[in-house]
DNA sequence: CCATTAAATTCAA
DNA sequence: TTGAATTTAATGG
C-alpha cells in the first residue's frame, strides 16, 4: 500500500515546475521574481505538517507563496477560539494583508501538510511593484478576489444557519480542492471545519451525521465525499449565493 | 460544555 | 505486517 504519491519533495527548482497553471501569479512573473541579479530576492523554505510559519503579531517582512502543500490561515479570537480565514493551496499568496502599511501580522498560518514555500522580501517586491505594471495588475486582481471572498464570508457567517454554513464550507473545500476518488481532496478535522464555518466541532459532527443520513454526503474519518452536489448547492442558494475561490 | 466510547491513525518492532 | 499507543470522531448527558 505504499504506492501513493505522498510527496515528491526532492525536486527543488526555482522555476516552479510543479505549477503549470497559466493563472499562477508567480509562474507568469517568474522571470522578474526570481531575478538572479538581485541577491536573495527569494528564499525557499520547507514546512512540516502542523508547523506554523506565520505568528500572529510577528512583524511583516515579506510575503509567502505556496509552492506545494496546503496551508490554513487563521485569526485567534478573544476566548482562544480560532477563526479560519481561508485555506490556501499552491500558487497562492500568504501574508499579503499586512503587506502595505501594516507592521504586524494579524493572522497566523500553519501548514496542513508538508509544504514548500517561497518567501519574498518586502523590499524586493516593492521594487517589482513599482516597476512592473503587469505584475502589479495581477496582484491587484488577487487582492480584489480576496476582498470579494472575504466580504462574502462575513455575510455567510452573520446570516446563515449552522447547517448552511457547514454546507457552504464543504462546497468551498470542494470547489477549491476538488475530490479524489470520490472524497474531498483535503483531509480536515471536524474542528477545522468548525473553525472555518464559525461553529463548534460538535455542531459540525451533528450536521455531518444528518447529511449522511440524507445521503447528501459520505464520511469515513476525515474522508468526506460529496454525494449530491446539486442538492447541497441548492440548499445554500435558497438563502444566499456564493462565489468562488 | 464535558465525559465516554468507538473508530481511525501513527509508530515501532 | 501487526497490534499497541495515541489521536480523532461520535454520542449522550
Amino acid at each position: 500500500m505504499i504506492q501513493n504519491n505522498t510527496d515528491n519533495y526532492s525536486s527543488l527548482d526555482t522555476s516552479c515546475k510543479t505549477c503549470n497553471s497559466p493563472d499562477c501569479l508567480i509562474h507568469k512573473n517568474s522571470s522578474i521574481l526570481f531575478d538572479t541579479s538581485v541577491p536573495q530576492s527569494s528564499t525557499e523554505l520547507k514546512c512540516k505538517k502542523g508547523q506554523q510559519f506565520i505568528m500572529e503579531g510577528a512583524p511583516v517582512n515579506g510575503l509567502f507563496f505556496i509552492k506545494s502543500g496546503t496551508v490554513k490561515v487563521f485569526r485567534t479570537g478573544i476566548n482562544g477560539r480560532e477563526q479560519i480565514v481561508r485555506f490556501a493551496k499552491p500558487c497562492e499568496i500568504i501574508g499579503h494583508r499586512g503587506f502595505g502599511t501594516q507592521e504586524y501580522y494579524s493572522i497566523g498560518a500553519i501548514a496542513l501538510q508538508d509544504s514548500q514555500l517561497h518567501y519574498f522580501s518586502k523590499e524586493h517586491l516593492q521594487n517589482i511593484l513599482m516597476s512592473n505594471p503587469k505584475f502589479t495588475y495581477d496582484m491587484m486582481l488577487f487582492y480584489a478576489n480576496e476582498l470579494n471572498r472575504s466580504e462574502n464570508k462575513v455575510k455567510s457567517i452573520s446570516q446563515m444557519t449552522v447547517r448552511e454554513r457547514v454546507i457552504d464550507t464543504l462546497l468551498y473545500i470542494h470547489r477549491k480542492f476538488g475530490d479524489l476518488r470520490g472524497y474531498l481532496n483535503l483531509p480536515l478535522s471536524r474542528k477545522e471545519y468548525a473553525d472555518y464555518a464559525g461553529t463548534t466541532e460538535e455542531q459540525v459532527i451533528r450536521v455531518f451525521s444528518a447529511l449522511k443520513k440524507e445521503e447528501l454526503i459520505t464520511a469515513q474519518g476525515k474522508k468526506i465525499g460529496i454525494k449530491d452536489l446539486q442538492l447541497l448547492k441548492k440548499e445554500i442558494s435558497d438563502h444566499n449565493y456564493f462565489l468562488d475561490t
